[in-house]
DNA sequence: CCATCGGTAGTCGGTGTTGGAATATCTAGA
DNA sequence: TCTAGATATTCCAACACCGACTACCGATGG
């Protein structure tokens, strides 16, 4: 009943890494593959298609019109096959498996990368992943990674970091547009804006005393890797949790001018329901968990 | 972020196609694999899960709780997955390629088989199938089976086959049960219904002039598939239309007692849109489609 | 204009997966 | 117990896939 054969699940994860870090290479180090992998399987993808899927311009890789509908079915695909396994474990009630739902920037540049660390100290602790949204998804995961103010109904909810925002760019923006001293000066430039969580700039604006703040031009992304990416190639200003890029800034790709930034009401929470009793893995993880965000620092 | 790895595609359609056909011999055939290899994906699954997802009981295979919940999740992937090439390719737009959403049964065992002379006959014309019901799928089609009584808003008609229905059963139960004589000896045997066409045994009744029917007992099936092996099986009587069974009429697998039967007001229809001019290939398919049905002669 | 840098594309070889054929095993029913 | 019809297993060949490496391409900066 098949025309040709269908993408393999790889391929499928591959397609949604692309789309999100707008890099092959970096879409590799995501889904734990190289570079060369990567592109193979997106030439073989665009074979079985019979059309080009992103375009490629040289500075990385951008969705073209069918891209993007082959990534957002990819990713319902994906969130079906993690729902099925997040169903199947409730179904068997290991008390010490846990199922989280994670937002992707907090688990590409936060959790995984210390991740190794619980797994080492807990390992009878079986924690289950999950970054795709599926309508049902978050009501079946064990604990919620979310942003914002920290009240959400239903939920307790332990704040994590994330409100330490800096205003970062590139070293080589700055240096053509003439550097930041103020925030005054930040009307020049091209700003980069994430889709869901569109306050940021207000936020600055209002906690630098700017009246009428509009930025030269305003470039928004579907994905907080994306904006990252984008500001470190210069395309303009972001506003980032200074945590979650740490590495950027002491590695010199970023710079914060002047150390300007701002306290922000929005940050990354940890949720639990407060309907059921927390199950035993949970627990664990959660002391865990807040002892790495305090780790941080008091101003994270 | 990814526990284990995820099942691959040819997984997930021996998993639908486990569920759609509960045994490994058919799937293999509807999924074009042999039943060695039907029997080691679905043991792969299993292990990947860590739970049995059907269980064996000699006579087939029927999917557990796990294996339902799976199977819904990989129809959903698959549906996905679909409708990203059905969407792409109407992006191409090429007047040649038409999409045709295709009733599960209907595609099986008669579509299929008969279909490698369309192709023949037609090389140039790029035919899509797709079985999977997704919310979207039916409007995106180009034309759609469906089972009905030929009237749909918005949708030309034509009729196919299927209104000629026949009660049969398997030798065996026959001779253990003894015989059917008149339809009034139906009320004595279990029956199989199926869940999307509950009307056809108060049609049966009421073509017979049966008051009061009511079965000894009633198996209901979510796909006609299993409903015709359980009655091969001799596990009750069944109701199907006659040119989807000729193959086991004419091979003695299935019975036609007495001839019972009756004329449906439901049959096959092939239905397009009339909103939007017809594709090019998409005539020529249908022309063929009712030469097809034409072959199998007025009672059909 | 050229060198460099950061990226993608292609080639080669080893490895692991997968499917088919044949066979063993199991179960229900006579 | 025997048989028919189903599933499970074993062995093997073919293939897909990944990784390392190299080639290549475009943008950028001197």
């Amino acid at each position: 009943m098949q025309a040709r054969t269908l993408p393999s699940t790889t391929a499928l994860r591959v397609l949604v890494a692309l789309a999100e870090h707008g890099s092959a290479s970096e879409a590799a180090k995501a889904v734990h593959l190289t570079q060369s992998a990567v592109s193979k399987q997106l030439k073989g993808l665009e074979e079985s298609v019979g059309m080009p899927l992103f375009l490629r311009n040289g500075r990385g890789l951008t969705p073209t019109e069918a891209g993007q509908i082959y990534v957002r079915q990819a990713r319902v695909a994906l969130g079906a096959l993690e729902a099925a396994a997040a169903r199947v474990a409730a179904l068997r009630g290991s008390p010490h498996s846990i199922r989280l739902h994670v937002l992707p920037i907090l688990g590409d540049r936060w959790l995984v990368p210390r991740f190794s660390r619980f797994t080492e100290q807990h390992p009878g602790v079986d924690v289950q992943f999950t970054t795709f949204v599926t309508s049902t998804m978050a009501e079946e995961a064990d604990a919620v990674f979310r942003f914002g103010e920290g009240h959400w109904p239903g939920q307790d909810a332990d704040y994590l970091f994330g409100r330490n925002v800096a205003l970062v760019a590139a070293p080589q923006l700055l240096q053509r547009m003439g550097g930041i001293e103020t925030a005054d000066d930040v009307r020049r430039y091209t700003v980069l804006d994430h889709f869901q969580t569109p306050l940021r700039w207000s936020e600055f604006a209002e906690a630098q005393g700017l009246t009428d703040f509009t930025p030269a031009h305003t470039v928004r992304f579907g994905f907080y890797a994306l904006v990252i990416r984008a500001a470190i190639a210069g395309q303009g200003l972001a506003l980032v949790p200074r945590s979650l890029i740490a590495d950027e800034l002491a590695a010199g790709r970023l710079v914060n001018p002047n150390g300007l930034g701002f306290f922000s009401r929005h940050g990354y929470w940890l949720t639990v329901p407060n309907d059921r009793p927390p199950r035993p893995g949970l627990v664990v993880f959660r002391a865990w968990l807040l002892e790495e965000a305090r780790a941080l620092g008091p101003d994270a």
